[in-house]
Order: structure tokens, then C-alpha cells, then sequence
DNA sequence: ACTTATATCCTAGGG
DNA sequence: TCCCTAGGATAT
């Protein structure tokens, strides 16, 4: 039944293009006069940005600090996975009684992720000064909580010197028994009658208030947070927990409804005639109580209706939204009702007219959208909200939103680039809260047995260092490392080499691997240091942080973490010590659930491919259409080393890799020479061959960069744009970065295009399969990590290459490429043991 | 003296 | 004078 809700909300045949359906019903809908006019056809929005909730942590204070506030509703995971230890944020208890030795174990414990390991060595003060601050943060946070609900309530309350009071009060129908300290503080001043907090309506003015809900003609939503803020604050307080969500229903879509303030008085007394403001509190208290019960559940309807209705949904960081809906009232396979989810989310309309505005405030996009709409329509209303919004009611700032979103809308259009909003940016928006909310096993022995490794290794070398050095110096500080190797040592004059690699802006000696790889032949100390920068590893789904449309993750980057096994071994012994050697491969320590697997997914050279196309060059397009069981760049490492194919070594294959991105993407003859370890002739004359291979590679760039000058921007595939002002500079070395950015751009941005469709389609696909369960757990770019059933994987594995590799065409979209995409596949228990998958034949 | 913000450098990931 | 990221550490 829920199964036929969502495909009669999402509306669209799996095997055609959903995300274009999608497009143009909302086309129609602004086609049809107002993007709001909706009548039948859904359309939300949401966007998506900093997430407070990673699904893995690493380290003790990350998790104190991000999790914290969401009281993690997953008692359920907890006891479902823990087959190996997995890590739980939810074992608050634990937490609370850390004492010092164990947050040193719990660090330890956070290992793998290798900026922690250096925190090992830190002072012991350091230590105990986090100690500090995180039981100073438990002590105001947590211990309150549980024991008395009612002083921490009233001291929000009170407290909440932030200008967003919610001030619940009830329009709709009667007030029921607010004995509430909630009733008390409440303040009555001019604004507040417009928010009605639903905890205190009747049982007839909840059925009103849904038939309102239903028949509203959008929705403006934003989450409140205990300390009054909502998604609109400027500062948005990172570790609050959420408390409630304010919803604005409007009634009707016209075009300015800051109008509504000041006359909704005198309109007030008809619910389907005016803008409503409502209040829903989320935060449950400790005590089991029956009404709260009901209440849960009245709840649980108004934001699964709001996540699956048909009208419009306007939400500032929707991505936050969908999460916390899912982790409040979510539950086993709920997941895939949201999956149909848009929301229009003015931040990633935003971040797509201005892709290097990265990270604006609500306040923000209003000065930099609204302000000539406001100045156009200068009520006075308007005005007042124009000068402080941050000092404005919840309410009004839900109708500016509204303004704002439509006004974004209106320039997407105007940019050409809504159909991407709609068929590629608004349909990640639910993926990615969906996948934010999965949590990765983590295999907590190795866990910690590495950590401890590394920690004590790190200390060994920097020993080592110390000693060789003949003094003590901040193994971490570059600016000492280079006092030691060229102030003190010298190596720099003992080098034969002619042009040693310096830091960019201050002309300085530099220290990087580049430099330490020609001096290590001369002192110990630069293999020390090698050595010891060995691995730093370091998840947020951010949407609109790139400027080339790709994703990022942080906390934990799970783009970043180490895909090879670092070796971590002393042949030569130092101070006598035994040898030792050890391995450590960061990606095992993610593990799938018990009776799970992880199957990933990723397009091989598809950068290389998308140039093809592209530049239409014939050599390069041979490549790929005639040769295509085999590697790419495998067969092109033989051919210009002259080895069998078999020779060709994984590195030699990684050293192609990169030497044929370097020289496409513009690079240098020194860059290349330093690249592929050659002298600058050698690199030259190589750089030579292969642009002349390659003739239309460089027409190409060429046009790309004809086109940039002449529009100002570039463009991809899918029409994603940026914005490259300095294409004109007169400065040449501005405008030379400028045009290798252009070409960049066009190529990375259009594979990143790709890359969010797959997702997009197989996320689509499992969500209206009634078997498939499989889970996205994380995107590394070409790579998509998947968790699927053990005995879903060749179903899973045969339609995850289907849809891939059908991204060749896509009609829909006018996607038609000349080069055939490619997708390999591989499954393991462990992220970091994949193997190749031998599918079985017989795949339709 | 103490904390905080910014800039720079380096390395991991991905093409 | 390849491009795009996150993150850590230091120095100021």
C-alpha cells in the first residue's frame, strides 16, 4: 500500500526518465502562469548542505558535538548492527561516563581516521583540555536532559533570547488544557497570534487542520532548534538539537505574500483564505504518556504528508529537513516513501546560478536576490523586513522565503538551468538525507588495533627525526622542517638537482614530497619525514559546496580516506630496535551488516570518455569504441612504454592515469617532467607527441574557451554552468587559469552530471521495487558504494549496470554520446576487499 | 597572556 | 601556469 502511494506520487515509469517527468510537470506548473499553480503534479524542492548527523564518526568529540542533539531514535540500528562493534553514536551512556583514561581509549578507538592518530601525541594538556570542554559540554547538554525536562524546557524558553520566538498560539479552534509553562512564557506581542502550535488543538481542529494541509496550494517549512534559531538564523547553531517545525501553508500562490501580514487581520477568520502559520513540536519528552502518544502520530502524519504531497514545498536546506523527519518518525524501509520527495530549496537554486557562492546564509540570498523586489514593491511592510530580518517573526521570514525561492526560480529559468534543478539537483536532495541516515558498520577491533599502531609508529618516527635532526623540532611545521633541511643541513646545495621545487606565493624552499623524494639519498631526515606524512585520513553530503557540481562529504570525508593500504615498515633499523612492519588499509575498517554486502559501482575513465565525445577526436574516440574490454589507460601504457598489456604494473597504470589528465587539463612541461620523472626535454617532447595524437583535443579546448570569452561562462552537458569573469583579464596568468578551468570545468562538471543521474535512477529504481532493499552508502565521485542483500546482488548488480551504462542516451535530456559508458563492479564484506564481480550471465 | 580567525602549505581522494 | 575537493597543522 505504501508501495502504491509512492508510485502514485512519484508518477513516472522507472525505465523512462523520471527525472525529466518530474521537470516538466513543474515546467507546466510555471508554464501554466505560476510555478505554485499546481494542481495535481508534485513538485518540491530541497536542497542540501551541512549536515550535523555523519554517519560514522571517528572521533569522541566529533560525536559528543554533532550527535548529541539528536537524541539518536535508533535503538533499532543499534541492536540490528553491531555484528563487529559497529560504531554508535547512540550510547549516550557510555559517553556520559568517560572518564580522562577512557577518552584516551576512545580516541584510540577513532584510529583509522589518521587526523586523530596526531592527537595521540599531542600534550597530555591538550588532551585534558578536551576532556574538559567535552564535560562541560555533556554537563550543559546531556545530564540535563534526562533528569528534569521541565527546567531545561523552561529555560529554552526563557532563554531564548533569539528573535525567533516561536509563539504558539492556537487560531484553529480551541485551546485545550495548556497548563504548560509553555502557555505562560509565551508572548503575546503583535506577530505571534499567527502561530499555532498544534500540541493544543482539538481533535476537530486537527481534522481541519489536515484538510487545510491538503488543500493548500504550498508549503513553507523550516526546522526550529531548542535554542529558538531555525534554518533562516544566520547563525546557524550547529550542535542544537532540533525542537519543532514551522510550517506556513498558503492558501492561495500569489505572488507576494508579505502583503498577507498586514492585512491578515482583517482576512483572518476564513482558514482557506489565508496564509497559516503552524508549530510542530518534534522534542518528546522522557516520560511515557498516552496523549503524547496521539500526539506522535498526528505529527507523523502532517510531515509524511508534507513529504509526500503533491503541492509545492519550499524549505531552506531541505536536505535537514527530509533527515530529521526520517530519524524522528522513520522507521525500517520508510526510506523509500521520501524518495519522491522535491522540495524547492532556494540555496541549491542559489548555488546553481553562482556556483562559487558556497555556503550563503538565509540573509544572504535575500540581500542578493530579493533586494531589487523589494525596492520594486516598496510597501512598507516589506520594508521592515527588508532592514532586519533577522529580528522578524518566524512567519514573516517563511513568506519571504517563499518570495525568494519563487524569485530563484524565476532566474533559473531565465539561466536555462531549470531542468537541471529539476531532473538532477532536486531529486539528490532526498538521496542524500536518505543516505546521511545510514548508518556504516565499522569493525572496531581492527579499529583500534590500528589506531594504537599508528599512534605509537608516528611517535617512533618523530623520535627518529628528533635524533637525526640533532635537535627537536615540530615534526608537523614545514616552516621548522625547512629551517632543519635548509637552513641547518643544507641538502638544497648538496642537490644536483637544478630547479627544486618552491612554495607558490612566497618563493620559499618547499617541503613537499616532491622535494623530500630528491633529497632523501642525501640525509635520513627526508625519509623520516616521508614517512611520517604517511596517510591522513580524514559524512556530510554537501550539495552545493563545489563549483563544478560534484558532491563533497566531510566529517568523516569518505571522498578522501586512503583507497590503497598504507605500508607502514622500518627495513633499516634505527637505535637498534627490531624491525617491524605492518599494514594498514583504512577502507576494511568499513564493513557491511551482517547478511549484507557491499557492492560498488563505477564508471571506469569517464572523464577520458566524456572528452571524447566531446572533442569528436577520432583517435581518442577509437579508443573507446573498439577496444573496449580492454583498460584504457593499461593499453596506452603499453603502448608508449612498448610492453605487453600484462606488464603494465598498477602503477604504471596510475602514472598514465595521471600524466594524461596533467597534459589534457593544460599542464605545464615542468609539472609533467616532475609528473612522470623525467627531465623537462623528455616531457616536452612527450607533451608534443601527444597533443599532436590527439589533434582535436586541443581544438577543443580551443572552442571551449572561444565560447567562455564570448558568454562569460561555460557550460556542461547538462547546462550546469560557471560563471569565469576572468576569461577577459588582461592579466595573463589570471586568464590562462581561467581558460584551464574553462576546459576543466566542461569535462569534470559533465562526468559529475552523470554521476548524480545513476544515482538518481538507481535510487529511483530500488525505491519503487518491492524486493530490493539496497542502500547507497556513500559517492566517491565515478564510485557508488552500495549495501545490498546478500542474495540481491545479482538482481542489484545487473540493474546498477543497466542504468549506468544507459546514461550513453538519454532522450529526455538530448543525451546522446558517442563513446559507450562503461561500469565495473565489485563486492566484499569490506570497503576495503572489493573484488571484481563475475555476473552471472543471463541479465536482461 | 589568552583565544580566535585567516592564510599557507601539504596530502588524501577523484578526473 | 592541469582541475576540483576536505582536512590537518602551523604561523601570524
Amino acid at each position: 500500500m505504501k508501495m502504491e502511494n509512492y508510485e502514485a506520487c512519484v508518477g513516472f515509469d522507472l525505465c523512462e526518465t523520471p527525472l525529466s517527468t518530474v521537470a516538466q510537470k513543474i515546467m507546466s506548473a510555471m508554464r501554466s502562469g505560476d510555478l505554485m499553480a499546481s494542481r495535481n503534479e508534485g513538485e518540491r524542492t530541497k536542497t542540501s548542505e551541512v549536515t550535523k548527523k555523519p554517519s560514522v564518526h571517528f572521533s569522541v568529540l566529533a560525536e559528543h558535538e554533532k550527535t548529541q542533539p539528536l537524541e539518536t531514535k535508533n535503538p533499532k540500528s543499534l541492536i540490528n548492527q553491531t555484528p563487529r562493534g559497529s560504531v554508535e553514536l547512540s550510547s549516550q551512556p557510555s559517553i556520559t561516563k568517560l572518564s580522562a583514561g577512557q577518552v584516551q581509549n576512545s580516541i584510540s578507538s577513532s584510529g583509522l581516521s589518521s587526523y586523530l592518530i596526531p592527537q595521540c601525541d599531542q600534550e597530555a594538556s591538550v588532551l585534558q583540555n578536551r576532556e574538559h570542554k567535552r564535560k562541560h559540554f555533556l554537563k550543559e547538554n546531556i545530564g540535563k536532559e534526562d533528569k528534569d525536562s521541565l527546567n531545561l524546557k523552561r529555560k529554552y524558553i526563557t532563554c531564548s533570547n533569539s528573535p525567533e520566538k516561536a509563539s504558539k498560539h492556537t487560531a484553529l479552534g480551541k485551546e485545550t488544557d495548556g497548563t504548560e509553562s509553555w502557555q505562560n512564557s509565551e508572548d503575546t506581542r503583535a506577530l505571534g497570534k499567527q502561530l499555532c502550535d498544534v500540541r493544543y488543538l482539538g481533535d476537530l481542529a486537527k481534522v481541519q487542520l489536515m484538510d487545510v494541509l491538503k488543500q493548500a496550494a504550498a508549503l513553507v517549512v523550516t526546522l526550529m532548534y531548542k535554542d529558538g534559531s531555525t534554518q533562516l538564523s544566520a547563525k546557524q547553531a550547529l550542535t542544537c538539537p532540533v525542537k519543532g517545525i514551522v510550517v506556513l501553508l498558503k492558501s492561495h500562490v500569489g505572488s507576494s505574500p508579505l502583503i498577507l501580514p498586514a492585512h491578515g487581520g482583517a482576512l483572518g477568520k476564513d482558514f482557506t483564505s489565508t496564509d497559516h502559520c503552524i508549530y510542530i513540536h518534534t522534542e518528546q519528552s522522557p516520560f511515557w504518556d498516552p496523549k503524547q502518544e496521539a500526539h506522535s502520530l498526528f505529527v507523523r502524519n502532517i510531515l509524511f504528508w508534507t513529504l509526500r504531497c503533491k503541492c509545492p514545498v519550499v524549505c531552506f536546506n531541505a536536505k535537514d529537513f527530509v533527515r530529521t523527519v526520517l530519524q524522528l518518525y522513520g522507521e525500517d524501509g520508510s526510506w523509500k516513501h521520501v524518495a519522491g520527495f522535491v522540495g524547492l530549496d532556494p540555496r541549491v537554486a542559489a548555488w546553481l546560478i553562482d556556483p562559487s557562492d558556497t555556503a550563503p546564509s538565509f540573509e544572504d540570498l535575500v540581500a542578493k536576490h530579493l533586494e531589487k523586489s523589494i525596492i520594486v514593491k516598496p510597501s512598507s511592510t516589506f520594508n521592515d523586513a527588508s532592514i532586519n530580518i533577522v529580528s522578524q517573526n518566524v512567519c514573516v521570514n517563511l513568506k519571504i522565503l517563499y518570495d525568494l525561492t519563487m524569485d530563484l526560480c524565476s532566474k533559473l529559468k531565465a539561466y536555462g538551468l531549470w531542468q537541471l534543478f529539476c531532473t538532477l539537483e532536486l531529486p539528490l536532495i532526498p538521496i542524500l538525507a536518505v543516505m546521511e541516515n545510514h548508518k556504516i558498520s565499522i569493525d572496531k577491533e581492527e579499529m583500534e588495533r590500528t589506531s594504537a599502531l599508528l599512534g605509537a609508529h608516528l611517535k617512533k618516527l618523530e623520535q627518529e627525526a628528533h635524533f637525526v635532526a640533532g635537535e627537536q623540532f615540530l615534526i608537523m611545521s614545514n616552516n621548522q622542517l625547512r629551517e632543519i633541511l635548509f637552513g641547518k643541513l643544507k641538502l638544497h646545495l648538496l642537490s644536483q638537482r637544478k630547479h627544486l621545487p618552491r612554495t607558490g606565493l612566497q618563493n620559499q624552499l618547499s617541503t613537499s614530497e616532491a622535494m623530500l623524494n630528491s633529497l632523501q639519498d642525501l640525509h635520513p631526515l627526508p625519509k623520516i619525514i616521508l614517512e611520517y606524512r604517511q596517510g591522513s585520513i580524514s559524512s556530510t553530503w554537501n550539495q552545493t559546496g563545489t563549483v563544478t557540481g560534484r558532491l563533497s562529504a566531510k566529517h568523516p570525508n569518505i571522498q578522501g580516506i586512503s583507497k590503497h593500504p598504507i605500508q607502514i615498515s622500518r627495513p633499516r633499523n634505527f637505535k637498534g630496535k627490531e624491525e617491524e612492519t605492518a599494514t594498514i588499509s583504512p577502507r576494511t575498517l568499513f564493513v557491511s551488516s551482517e547478511g549484507y554486502t557491499f557492492l560498488a559501482a563505477d564508471f571506469s575513465q569517464i572523464e577520458l570518455r566524456i572528452l571524447a565525445h566531446l572533442s569528436g577526436d577520432p583517435e581518442l574516440l577509437k579508443l573507446f569504441q573498439e577496444s573496449e574490454r580492454d583498460d584504457v589507460f593499461s593499453t596506452l601504457t603499453s603502448q608508449w612504454k612498448d610492453i605487453p598489456i600484462e606488464r603494465v604494473t598498477h602503477m604504471d597504470r596510475e602514472q598514465t592515469k595521471k600524466v594524461v589528465y596533467s597534459v589534457v587539463y593544460g599542464a605545464g612541461k615542468e609539472r609533467l617532467a616532475a609528473c612522470l620523472g623525467v627531465t623537462v626535454l623528455e616531457a616536452t617532447h612527450f607533451l608534443e607527441q601527444f597533443l599532436q595524437k590527439y589533434k582535436k583535443i586541443k581544438d577543443f579546448a580551443q572552442t571551449v574557451i572561444g565560447q567562455c570569452h564570448s558568454a562569460g561562462y561555460v557550460a556542461s552537458i547538462l547546462g550546469r554552468r560557471r560563471p569565469l569573469p576572468r576569461i577577459c583579464a588582461q592579466n595573463q596568468q589570471l586568464r590562462a587559469q581561467a581558460e584551464r578551468q574553462a576546459v576543466n570545468f566542461v569535462v569534470q562538471g559533465s562526468a559529475a552530471d552523470l554521476c548524480k543521474l545513476a544515482m538518481i535512477r538507481i535510487f529511483a529504481a530500488v525505491a519503487t521495487s518491492p524486493t530490493l532493499t539496497a542502500r547507497l552508502v556513500a559517492q566517491i565521485h565515478d564510485e557508488l558504494l552500495f549495501e545490498v542483500e546478500d542474495t540481491q546482488i545479482p538482481e542489484f548488480a545487473a540493474l546498477v549496470r543497466r542504468i549506468m551504462e544507459s546514461l550513453q542516451q538519454v532522450q529526455t535530456l538530448e543525451l546522446q554520446l558517442q563513446v559507450p559508458l562503461k561500469v565495473n563492479l565489485s563486492i566484499g564484506r569490506s570497503w576495503g576487499h572489493l573484488t571484481p564481480l563475475q555476473e552471472t550471465l543471463g541479465s536482461a
